[in-house]
DNA sequence: GGTCGAATAGTGTATATACACGTCTTATGG
DNA sequence: CCATAAGACGTGTATATACACTATTCGACC
């Protein structure tokens, strides 16, 4: 008697709400800092390997290329990144500018804090695995 | 010498690139039947809970109750749902029209068959465990 | 050197998501 | 009964997300 599986199982929905109800605790913590969490993620990937291309980040990030591009469009229009042109004509590449730059310094400590409160809260240890089982999850799962 | 956290561990930008991964995968699976995963669930949830109020049905999706609004609009649009008066002179209840529940019953087995896949790629046992953390995250995280 | 496929990027369109507010309805206390 | 709080909903505004296309540029091959 195998059990019929119900969507209350489904990854896609447990994942995503995960990250929804994750999303607004992260963004309420960087609040003061102007960021949304994926502006704080794209910032800091970016400073991270400096002078990446679009696709490199988009890759970085494990997201859609053209989503990517959006979301940066706005980082711009802020001032907080610069989309130049790459090393090849085609290419381009995301740098972030001084403002930019402070901007992630001064969500840095938010996040930081956001971060130290849910190791302690749910476990470092269990994060760590937690963490490693989404990305194990994506690896066997990539569209 | 404790590491200094890196914003590449996380939680929401893990959770969340996971969750758009998943995304792409369950909506190309159930892209014949014209549904986006979270339509799915939304009528699926619906279903299962007949008649629940919008508020109601928000929580159990643990979706913010104005984005769920917008959602169920589109669904009404297509003639999936009809969202109808309460008990209450405030609250509204959904419920599925036969159309909705044919769509969701030609669904269901796309769903399934992705499910199954992600059981056994990943470990059906491991999901398993993988959804009890991503419950007790939520639960001790909440905001 | 011209052609053609691969690489890189942007746009049109559509859905998803959340917060701050405003509206209307019910419940509660005096 | 009335005033006020609490509950349920919708809207304005803004960001996030992805797919299908299109345009441009590089590189390889003849």
């Amino acid at each position: 008697m195998a059990k019929v599986p119900s969507p209350l199982d489904c990854a896609c929905f447990n994942t995503r709400k995960t990250a929804r109800v994750l999303g607004q605790v992260y963004d309420r913590a960087l609040e003061p800092s102007g960021l949304k969490n994926t502006q704080f993620t794209a910032l800091a990937v970016a400073d991270a390997y400096d002078g990446i291309s679009i696709t490199d980040l988009s890759k970085a990030m494990e997201i859609e290329r053209t989503t990517l591009t959006r979301n940066l469009k706005l980082l711009e229009r802020d001032g907080l990144v610069k989309v130049g042109p790459g090393a090849d004509g085609r290419s381009k590449t995301v740098i972030l500018t001084a403002k930019g730059k402070r901007r992630l310094d001064g969500a840095l400590p938010l996040w930081r804090q956001a971060h130290e409160r849910m190791l302690r809260e749910f476990g470092a240890k269990r994060w760590k695995s937690v963490q490693k089982e989404l990305d194990a999850m994506r690896d066997r799962l990539h569209p």
